[in-house]
DNA sequence: CCACCTTTTCGACATAAGTCAAGAAACTTG
DNA sequence: CAAGTTTCTTGACTTATGTCGAAAAGGTGG
């Protein structure tokens, strides 16, 4: 998996370069590619689907743990994964950490994602 | 990554268990990831960009790893990947293998990932 | 059938990634 | 400050993944 190292800031939301715009270059893959790749998990994509679908919209790490069944350090690795890609974000609350998902990186990254994008 | 393995038919479109309908079950969370892993690689992105921009549609497994700039076994590899999840759709012509992108599949992820889809 | 072209499969290799346990760090409360 | 709780970091391990070259498979045309 020799690839370009990503030393990209992916936290922010996704400029504009959609896969329906014409060829795109290697940098603009690469962007997509790094957001895609922090939700491609199976543990990821529930634990965004937990965070999307909480009451409050919060949910603590060992709350989130619970909610997956693995060992709190293999999710604060997960949710690392995820707020370095901008699709969480987490805020201390007393002895707690809260993370909420970041909308706004979602709904980016669809745009994205859109045939009819440029059409 | 000790995880179960891909035995789903992934290259239907997917049915439906959007992100945001309750708390993910493992077995839709594994589906929407595998897909999303499909696509959660640059040189991919880069192909799918390539094949929903080209002029009908279609691009042969040479001109794309012409496009891509890797070795045709390369982009073989990657297309399978691609069709795996059903992303791409091959024919035959000729000589040639023609890929194209399957834009009801992109949909349909994008709907999936849609925070607002169910509410 | 044979020479040639395109595509895929197969090994082999290097790197990336997910998991956990153990320990460090951050914070609260007595 | 000390004890307890939650979270993060680190190290080690195993498995997955991207890449290529070589060879096989699929198709065309003399």
């Amino acid at each position: 998996m020799p690839k370009a190292l990503p030393v990209i800031d992916v936290s922010a939301p996704i400029c504009c370069a959609p896969v329906s715009a014409g060829p795109m270059t290697d940098a603009a893959a690469l962007e997509v590619a790094l957001r895609l790749k922090a939700l491609a998990d199976p543990v990821r994509i529930k634990l965004m689907s937990i965070l999307l679908t909480a009451a409050d919209g919060a949910v603590c790490t060992c709350d989130l743990a619970t909610g997956v069944d693995l060992a709190e350090s293999t999710v604060s690795h997960h949710l690392g994964q995820l707020r370095k890609a901008g699709m969480v974000e987490s805020e201390r609350r007393g002895m707690n950490v809260h993370h909420r998902a970041r909308v706004d990186a979602l709904d980016a990254l669809r745009l994205v994602l859109d045939p009819d994008c440029c059409r």
